[in-house]
RNA sequence: CGCGGGGUGGAGCAGUCCGGUAGCUCGUUGGGCUCAUAACCCAAAGGUCGCAGGUUCAAAUCCUGCCCCCGCAACCA
C-alpha cells in the first residue's frame, strides 16, 4: 500500500473553457483516482497542465485581441481556477509554455536526433498570403473536388468523408481571414523517423495486460497501418523554439512537446516545493512508480504511439505509463459538445448551476467508459434526486435530525451490537470490498454502483430497524441502531470522499471527525462503534437539493437541449 | 470491402473472453413505514438479448453473412 503512484490527466487545451466531456474524459475521473489512493495511504503524485501551443491558440489570441503570451496566461488562470472550483486535487496545474517544459522539449529532440531518429525534409506548405502564416491543412477550405461541397476542408470533406490533400480543393482559401490569397511553398521541417521504433512500440504494446480495448486497438491500428514519419516542427511564433539554423521561424508541434509537459510539470511541482525538490525519481529510473494517464479516445495516438516514441527514442529509462484508462465521448443530446457552437455545458456554466459534486457524482455514475455516453437534463435530474437526494442525503438528513430530536444531538450510549448490526457489517463489506476493487481497476460506474449499494443498506437498515419504535419498546436497542447510524454517516462520508469530496468534508466536520476518525475503514465491526457515547452531533444542512422539473425547463431553454441542430 | 466501439424489457447499463433456466439501476403499478428532502423500504408487471443462417443436448455468449448508430482516419488538438 505504499506504492508510489503518478497520475496524469490529458492536457486540457488553452482556446477556452473545457465542457462537461473534456472533464469527465480526463480530469475528474483522475482526481478521484488519486483522492481514494491517497486515501488509502499511498504516495501519490497528480498532475496536469494546460497545453498552450499550437495554431487554435494563436488564433484564439487574435480573436480576443490580445498577445498570445498573456491569452495563453489569463485563460490558464480561468482554467486553474475552475479545476479548484471543480474540488480537481492537483498537486500541481503548471502550463505546457513553461521554462522547465522548453528545456526538457529541447533535451528530447537533441536525444532523438543523436540517435539518428530525426532528419530535416522539405514540405509543401499551403501559405496565406493575407493572414502572413502558414495554414494547418484543416484551415485551408475550398470546394470538394469529388462531391462539389464548399465548404471542404483540406484534411477531410465533411460531406462526402474522403480525405483530401489542400492542393486537391478547388478555389482554396484561408478558413481564418477567408482570402483566396494562398500559395504553396516549400517549407524545412524536422522529421521523427517513427518507422525505426515500430518494432519495440509494437512489443510495448502487445506485453500491456488489460488495457481499455479503446486504448489498444486503436494503438494497435496505427501500428498495423505501418507507422509513418512524422513531422515535428511547425512554421508558428509561440512554441517551443528550434534551436537550429534555418528554424528561426519554426516551433516544436504541439504534440511533441505537449506530453512531455507531464515531465515539465514534475519539475515546475517539484521548483514549486520547499525543500530540494525530487522530481527525477518519479521519471527516469522510476521502476517502483506505477504511472496511470487518463485520456478521451482522440488522444490514444499520442500517448500509445507518439510520445512512447519519445521516450524509447532517448535510449534512457524513461517512464512509460502502467497503464492508460481511455474514455468515448460524452455526447450533447446525441450530437458533439461544441465550443465554437457553445453547444453543450461547460464547466462554468455548470458551477453556475450547481455545486460541483452534483456534476462529479453524475458524470462519473454515468461515465463514456464502454461506448459514447449521452448528456440529457432529464437524466442528469433523475440520478441527481434519487441517488444524492433519496438515498445518501436523506439517510444523512433522517439520522441526524433524529439524534437531534429525540437524542439531544448526541451519541446515545445504550445497548449494544447484535445479529441485525453484523449483518449489516457483513453486507457493508461485501459492497465497500467491490467498490475498492472498481476503484483499483478504474471502473468508474460499476465503482459508483457499489457506492450507492452502500447508502441503501443504510437505509435498509433504519426501514428494518425502525428505531421510532424501539424507542417505546426497548430504548438500549434504539440507542444502539442511533449510535450505528450516526457512524454509518461518518463511514458513507470517508468512502465518498473520493467522488463527493466537499459534501463528505460537511459531513465530517459536522460530527467534528478527528483525523483518525476520517480514515478509510477497515474492520467495519469496530467502525460501526468508533464514534463514543455522549458526543456531540452537529446539525447539517440538506445536503443536496431536489431538481424540478422546472429547473430541466428552465436549463433545457437555456442551453438548447433537445433540439435537433445540424452542426 | 479503411479502422475501432456499440446495438440486451419504456430509459441507462452489466453479462459475451471461459456456452447451461436473462441480471442491475431508474421509470411504471401495488403495498408498507412515518425518523426523513412526496424522500425511504418491500413486491409485481414488463425482454423472440439488431436481423438471417450455422455449430451444439444447450447460444445474449462460438462461427458466417447482413443491417443500424457513434467515433476515428496521422498538419485541429
Amino acid at each position: 500500500m505504499s506504492d508510489r503512484h503518478l497520475i496524469t490527466s490529458a492536457l486540457p487545451y488553452i482556446n477556452g473553457i473545457k465542457h462537461l466531456g473534456n472533464l469527465v474524459g480526463s480530469m475528474l475521473p483522475a482526481d478521484v483516482y488519486a483522492r481514494y489512493l491517497r486515501a488509502r495511504g499511498n504516495d501519490v503524485l497528480f498532475l496536469c497542465a494546460t497545453d498552450e501551443h499550437g495554431t487554435p491558440a494563436e488564433l484564439a489570441a487574435i480573436e480576443a485581441g490580445l498577445d498570445v503570451a498573456e491569452f495563453c496566461r489569463q485563460q490558464h488562470e480561468i482554467q486553474a481556477d475552475l479545476g479548484r472550483r471543480f474540488a480537481l486535487s492537483f498537486d500541481h496545474f503548471g502550463r505546457s509554455s513553461s521554462p522547465q517544459n522548453h528545456e526538457l522539449t529541447k533535451y528530447f529532440a537533441r536525444r532523438l536526433e543523436e540517435n539518428g531518429l530525426i532528419e530535416e525534409r522539405t514540405t509543401q506548405q499551403v501559405y496565406s498570403v493575407d493572414d502572413r502564416r502558414f495554414l494547418p491543412d484543416r484551415y485551408v477550405v475550398g470546394t470538394c473536388p469529388h462531391c462539389g461541397y464548399e465548404a471542404a476542408r483540406g484534411d477531410q470533406c465533411e460531406n462526402c468523408t474522403r480525405v483530401l490533400d489542400p492542393t486537391d480543393l478547388i478555389s482554396p482559401r484561408s478558413s481564418i481571414s477567408g482570402s483566396p490569397n494562398v500559395e504553396v511553398r516549400d517549407s524545412r521541417h524536422l522529421f521523427f523517423k517513427l518507422s525505426a521504433l515500430e518494432p519495440e512500440l509494437r512489443a510495448w504494446i502487445t506485453t500491456r495486460e488489460n488495457w481499455p480495448p479503446v486504448a489498444t486497438s486503436i494503438a494497435l491500428k496505427w501500428l498495423n497501418e505501418g507507422l509513418e514519419d512524422r513531422g515535428i516542427t511547425r512554421d508558428l511564433k509561440w512554441g517551443v523554439p528550434v534551436d537550429r539554423p534555418g528554424f528561426e521561424n519554426k516551433v516544436f508541434y504541439v504534440w511533441f512537446d505537449a506530453p512531455i509537459e507531464y515531465i515539465g510539470v514534475t519539475k515546475e511541482w517539484a521548483e514549486a516545493q520547499s525543500a530540494a525538490a525530487d522530481w527525477r525519481s518519479w521519471w527516469y529510473d522510476a521502476d517502483d512508480v506505477h504511472y496511470t494517464q487518463f485520456m478521451a479516445k482522440d488522444n490514444v495516438p499520442f500517448h500509445t504511439i507518439m510520445f512512447p516514441a519519445t521516450l524509447i527514442g532517448t535510449r534512457e529509462p524513461w517512464k512509460r505509463p502502467d497503464y492508460i484508462k481511455a474514455f468515448n465521448w460524452l455526447k450533447y443530446y446525441g450530437g458533439k459538445f461544441s465550443t465554437s457552437q457553445h453547444r453543450g455545458v461547460f464547466m462554468s456554466d455548470a458551477l453556475a448551476l450547481l455545486p460541483a459534486d452534483y456534476w462529479r457524482y453524475y458524470l462519473l455514475a454515468n461515465a463514456p467508459e464502454s461506448d459514447d455516453a449521452d448528456f440529457t437534463w432529464e437524466l442528469f435530474a433523475a440520478v441527481i434526486n434519487k441517488d444524492l437526494v433519496g438515498v445518501f442525503g436523506n439517510f444523512v438528513n433522517r439520522v441526524v435530525k433524529f439524534a437531534e430530536s429525540k437524542f439531544d444531538a448526541t451519541v446515545p450510549g445504550g445497548g449494544e451490537a447484535g445479529d441485525p448490526e453484523a449483518r449489516l457489517v457483513a453486507e457493508l463489506e461485501q459492497h465497500l470490498s467491490a467498490y475498492q476493487r472498481h476503484l483499483d481497476e478504474l471502473s468508474f460506474r460499476k465503482a459508483i454502483a457499489a457506492l450507492r449499494a452502500m447508502w441503501t443498506a443504510g437505509n435498509v437498515y433504519l426501514a428494518e430497524q425502525e428505531p421510532w419504535k424501539l424507542m417505546k419498546t426497548d430504548p438500549p436497542r434504539a440507542d444502539a441502531v442511533v449510535r450505528t447510524s450516526l457512524n454509518l454517516v461518518r463511514l458513507f462520508a470517508i468512502v465518498s470522499q473520493p467522488i463527493i469530496p466537499e459534501t463528505s468534508g460537511r459531513v465530517l466536520d459536522a460530527l467534528e471527525a478527528s483525523d483518525e476518525e476520517r480514515r478509510w475503514p477497515s474492520e467495519l465491526a469496530r467502525e460501526i462503534g468508533r464514534l463514543e457515547p455522549g458526543r456531540r452531533v452537529g446539525s447539517v444542512d440538506l445536503l443536496f437539493r431536489r431538481i424540478g422539473e422546472e429547473d430541466t425547463a428552465a436549463w433545457t431553454e437555456q442551453f438548447g437541449g433537445n433540439v435537433n441542430r445540424k452542426l
